[in-house]
DNA sequence: GCGTCCAGGTCTACC
DNA sequence: GGTAGACCTGGACGC
């Protein structure tokens, strides 16, 4: 089924974005444009694909493509978000322009804020193969055909097994809390979602979950289109010197200023601007 | 084989 | 408000 988007539309930067195609339970064949990923419908999994074609964007999924399908597709690949202004500020800087020519700044999330939220926990103070590690035992311990897991799910899951099977480490606690609180209601992530409201309140709201420091909270904060903080860490404090410092470590305060003229969208401009070079063979596509 | 370091940080105690 | 040290894990590295 063809999947509605704008003509701009590339797959690949958005399944790139970050690494979130790298984790389970998505998959990403680069060579056939061609994401896939395991969602859950009621009680079952369905495997969704969606393909890049010369015709455009084709959603298919196992038992057919229902009005659930292409929502969960549509908050995947980002598509509710207006990049129109950040691209218009972009295109007046030297060295971003590229984003506003390649439409680029849309993020891969996964099919509920919850995973995008685990994930974002598991990628704290640990090597990216220590990160899928957690991911991919978790969802075996789930096992419903490569779904992620519920909070339900994960909440019944005792602290001990969360360290020792899920080998999440001194994380247990934390998860186990965010967990049960989201499975009992009394955390409504659907509040996280709500555009109308500001992006302090949020940030609060997210930090006040044990285990989410500042670096999880800009790094949630950027998959659900608040883009202010830079939502800095090892990697991209390395690889922000090298491309705008000569290769001096610098303080974060001073990393921000170099983004602040992008105003609510610094974060956003910030983290293409430290991956360009992930997408450097496809810019003659937009050049 | 063994010890150390550190990776897409966070928390707590202490000053 | 700033800083030091502890915290799980597992791969890389040096010896």
């Amino acid at each position: 089924m063809p999947l509605d988007c704008p003509k701009s539309f590339r797959l690949d930067l958005v399944a790139r974005s970050h690494g979130w195609y790298d984790l389970a339970p998505f998959e990403y064949d680069r060579e056939e444009r061609r994401l896939t990923m395991v969602i859950l419908a009621g009680e079952r999994s369905k495997k969704v694909t969606v393909e890049e074609t010369p015709q455009g964007i084709e959603v298919s999924a196992t038992g057919g493509v229902t009005r659930n399908v292409l929502a969960t597709v549509r908050r995947v690949l980002d598509l509710g978000s207006d990049l129109s202004s950040f691209h218009a500020a972009c295109r007046s800087r030297e060295g971003f322009d590229w984003i506003a020519r390649s439409g680029a700044g849309r993020m891969l999330r996964a099919p509920t804020l919850f995973e995008d939220a685990v994930k974002v926990l598991f990628t704290t103070n640990c090597s990216w193969g220590l990160t899928r590690s957690m991911v991919e035992n978790l969802i075996e311990s789930f096992g419903r055909g490569g779904a992620f897991p519920t909070p339900e799910h994960v909440a019944s899951l005792s602290e001990a097994t969360l360290r020792k099977e899920i080998r999440v480490g001194y994380r247990a606690p934390y998860l186990a809390k965010f967990a049960s609180a989201v499975a009992s209601n009394r955390l409504d992530l659907a509040r996280w979602e709500d555009r109308d409201r500001p992006d302090e309140e949020i940030e609060k709201e997210i930090r006040s979950q044990p285990g989410f420091g500042p670096y999880a909270v800009q790094t949630l904060g950027r998959l659900l289109g608040r883009h202010a903080g830079l939502g800095l860490d090892s990697w991209s404090r390395k690889k922000v010197a090298e491309l705008r410092f000569k290769g001096r470590r610098v303080k974060d305060q001073r990393i921000e200023r170099f983004y602040q003229p992008f105003g609510e969208f610094a974060g956003l401009a910030f983290w293409l601007d430290v991956t360009r070079d992930w997408h450097a063979d496809s810019e003659k596509l937009w050049s």
